[in-house]
DNA sequence: GAATGAATAT
DNA sequence: AATATTCATT
């Protein structure tokens, strides 16, 4: 029984996202109107760790002008405004934010964390941050996770004894099997009950890892495709921290940090992390136009 | 006041 | 149906 607690910590690594899949994650999806709107950083936290390594910089932003506006990424120099647009300060407020698609991999990655956080300290706050994707917002995870805890609850009834990789195995003649929570296999622990104990595993320690790989990105280029604009996907530059497993079989958790500036609080503006994001425009939602946004691709592991 | 979780709305 | 938003609790 316990074991395979061990069992699966000792191959969760394994279920990582390899780094190619993890490389469109560091998408960013909200406009810098939004995420300075929303204030949307990372304010006070005493629970996590704060990254060591600070993130340097600025993300390089795609030159490309295509159908997004790449807005200013590091510096705005002359104020120009852009005449019709309204630059920067003025309203970002009655904006929103298209909805939020959980791709199988934003998915993945969602599970991941509250898998590592355990019941207990999975809240929406804390998933968020362990996720790390920019621009998800407490509310999109929260959103997420109520519809996934009834997924839970949904799957314990049912599968009552063969506990061990039910839903995944079935998939075929299970319509009822939502599809997306499917793609992504339910950690052991997370069907068992919450855990009324408190020390579990180690809160947490947020690393920035991300890597950088060019590759093709064909399906990124087609799902563009569809939405009607044609988008490259620059090569993204970010730390990379790693973290191999120790022979010791410790706890090291190679995970990914969110954006993170938490410390840095100058008197004058500060950068936000370059929000780019893809918007899908009609594409898929006949219910009128609305926009949606896609982080990624669909794709799957 | 902020965060959470359930209910409700789109 | 999938996400968002509101709302009562904490």
């Amino acid at each position: 029984m316990r074991e395979e607690h061990s069992n699966w910590f000792s191959r969760w690594e394994e279920e990582l996202p390899s780094p190619d899949e993890l490389m469109p994650l560091s998408q960013t999806l909200i406009t810098p109107d939004l995420a300075l709107a929303f204030d949307i950083q990372n304010p006070s936290n005493s629970s996590p760790p704060l990254p060591c390594p600070s993130p340097p910089l600025s993300n390089p932003l795609p030159g490309s002008g295509n159908g997004i506006v790449p807005p200013n990424s590091a510096d705005f120099g002359d104020s120009a405004d852009l005449g019709s647009g309204a630059a920067s300060d003025e309203p970002a407020r009655t904006l929103k934010r298209p909805r939020l698609v959980w791709t199988p991999q934003l998915h993945k990655r969602f599970v991941d964390a509250v898998a590592h956080l355990g019941i207990k300290n999975a809240v929406p706050k804390t998933i968020m941050q362990l996720m790390s994707v920019d621009g998800l917002t407490r509310e999109n995870v929260a959103s997420h996770l109520q519809k996934y805890r009834l997924y839970l609850k949904r799957m314990q009834g049912l599968s009552g004894g063969g506990a061990g990789g039910g839903a995944a195995l079935v998939g075929s003649s299970d319509p009822a099997t939502d599809h997306l929570f499917a793609s992504s296999p339910v950690p052991p622990h997370l069907l068992h009950s919450a855990r009324t104990s408190s020390d579990h595993f180690l809160p947490f320690v947020p690393m920035a890892t991300l890597q950088q790989h060019h590759h093709h990105q064909q399906q990124m280029a087609a799902a563009a495709a569809v939405a009607g604009h044609t988008q490259l996907q620059p090569p993204y530059h970010r730390q990379v921290g790693h973290f191999g497993s120790p022979p010791n079989g410790q706890f090291e958790h190679p995970f990914l940090a969110r954006q993170s500036q938490p410390i840095h609080r100058m008197g004058t503006s500060v950068h936000n992390s370059v929000p780019n994001y893809i918007e899908d425009l009609e594409s898929a939602n006949a219910t009128g136009g609305r926009k949606v946004l896609t982080l990624f691709p669909t794709g799957d592991d």
